[in-house]
DNA sequence: TTGTGATTGTGAATACTATCACAAATCAGA
DNA sequence: TCTGATTTGTGATAGTATTCACAATCACAA
């Protein structure tokens, strides 16, 4: 377990097996192959161990992989054998939908708490949790050191909420608004944007339309 | 417009390009520099400018880019000047907080409708829209010949509604499932998926704990 | 023990992406 | 009209990522 500079989409990739290790677990398989976990995640055999030889040799020539020490190994590397508590702000639509469908199956995550400032709808129920006061959050960050953020208030309000977060000593941030956000150095901001999905789907669709001759993507 | 072959990363970045310019242009701007756009994007204005230059050249030198232009062009690039019809298949948590939160805003898109296959709620509403069999999808998909899907169904049901998609016609699709898909080489699928960006998130803050060198991500 | 078939890990080659740095173009004001 | 301050578009360069291809290794059966 070297690795100096690892790129962001090794680190997708590696979320990614992690994913088909758990889902092969209950399948009730006790090893898979780089071709395997390949196939599962649209690319080549060659990347998969491209990516794992970053971290160590953790494969069997002639066999594969076992599943379990694999797994044990990627959640080491990611950082997600115990993983941090996840809260959101923002007990909208949005907000609510997540807190409900909830983290289940997803290597150990949960949802923790849902915070908004409506008054009219701190107390209420969302799913099974209260829907408590934005003014909290502070204390909650305090006791649970480390915690993600999922942001998902009106729009026009994130900046708001991720000074809010920031203040309460929040570092790590998933945000669903669409707005441009002012990003302090120490903060890692990552974003949802449906949007910017149906883009890339529109783009593709009529590209093909145009010249048929599908050249797909330059690199996935 | 030559464009031979475009990453999907500068499409990404594109997409970026064009909420920006919406934004400025609520705003009131009539133009706009390529340090403007990079700082709104977080990227160098070298990089706005190599990604614009692939298409052609949109800028005046001295001044800037024309925001209605570049907008204008923009929309030409990725196809959204008309942009399709969305559908919605699963109303349950995640797929109600969609059609419910819509898409105003996103330069054109919006929900058309949303099925589901569960009776007791076929018939009732999602926000105003009423909840449709999944089976009429095939008729809403062949009059509009090109869709946009989004996947929301149960866990494990995903293979099951994309197939259904693909059988009526549909070719481009944003899942919001983890299971791994199997996708035919004409269809494109894109995923949401909030627990890879909680690895990266967790990846990202327990790195920076153990080196505090911060030496973020090798690219991107 | 030896042979066979499968699979890993990785050097080398290829392909892609980002960054640098500056000439050319534009504008505003003297 | 001329000057200086800007900003674009892009050749050239540096830096990353992916693919290829194969020696090394392992499991297993004869
Ligand atoms: N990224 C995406 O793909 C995507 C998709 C749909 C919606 N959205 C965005 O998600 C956000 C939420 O959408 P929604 O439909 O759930 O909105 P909503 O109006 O239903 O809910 C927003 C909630 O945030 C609360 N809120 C506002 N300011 C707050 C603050 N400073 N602190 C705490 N709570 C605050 C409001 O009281 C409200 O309850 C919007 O910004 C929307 O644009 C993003
Ligand atoms: N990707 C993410 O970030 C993320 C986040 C949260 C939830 N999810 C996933 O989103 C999905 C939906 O979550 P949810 O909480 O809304 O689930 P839910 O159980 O509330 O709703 C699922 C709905 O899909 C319907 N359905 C099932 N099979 C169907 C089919 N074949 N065709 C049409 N409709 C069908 C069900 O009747 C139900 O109404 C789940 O797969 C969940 O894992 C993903």
């Amino acid at each position: 377990m070297i690795a100096e500079k690892v790129s962001e989409k090794t680190i997708r990739r590696l979320s990614h097996y992690a994913r088909c290790l758990r889902l092969a677990k209950l399948k009730g398989e006790s090893i898979v192959t780089s071709r395997q976990l390949a196939s599962n995640c649209g690319i080549s055999s060659a990347a998969v161990r491209r990516d794992l030889s970053i971290y160590g040799e953790f494969g069997k020539q002639g066999s594969g992989y076992n599943v379990d020490d694999l797994l044990v190994n990627l959640e080491k590397i990611l950082g997600t054998t115990d993983p941090p508590p996840v809260i959101i702000i923002g007990a909208g639509s949005i907000g609510c939908a997540l807190m409900v469908s909830g983290l289940n199956g997803t290597g150990g995550y949960s949802y923790e708490a849902i915070f908004d400032i409506d008054p009219g709808k701190i107390g209420k129920l969302c799913g099974e949790s209260p829907i408590r006061s934005a003014e909290e959050i502070h204390g909650v960050i305090k006791d649970n050191h480390e915690v993600i953020a999922v942001i998902a208030v009106t729009r026009g309000a994130g900046q708001a909420a991720l000074d809010l977060l920031i203040q309460a000593g929040c570092k790590a941030v998933l945000s669903f608004t669409l707005e441009p956000l002012k990003v302090p150095e120490d903060i890692e901001v990552r974003y949802v944007e449906v949007s910017t999905e149906l883009d890339v789907l529109t783009h593709s669709m009529r590209r093909k339309e145009r010249d048929p001759a599908m050249p797909k993507w330059s690199h996935s």
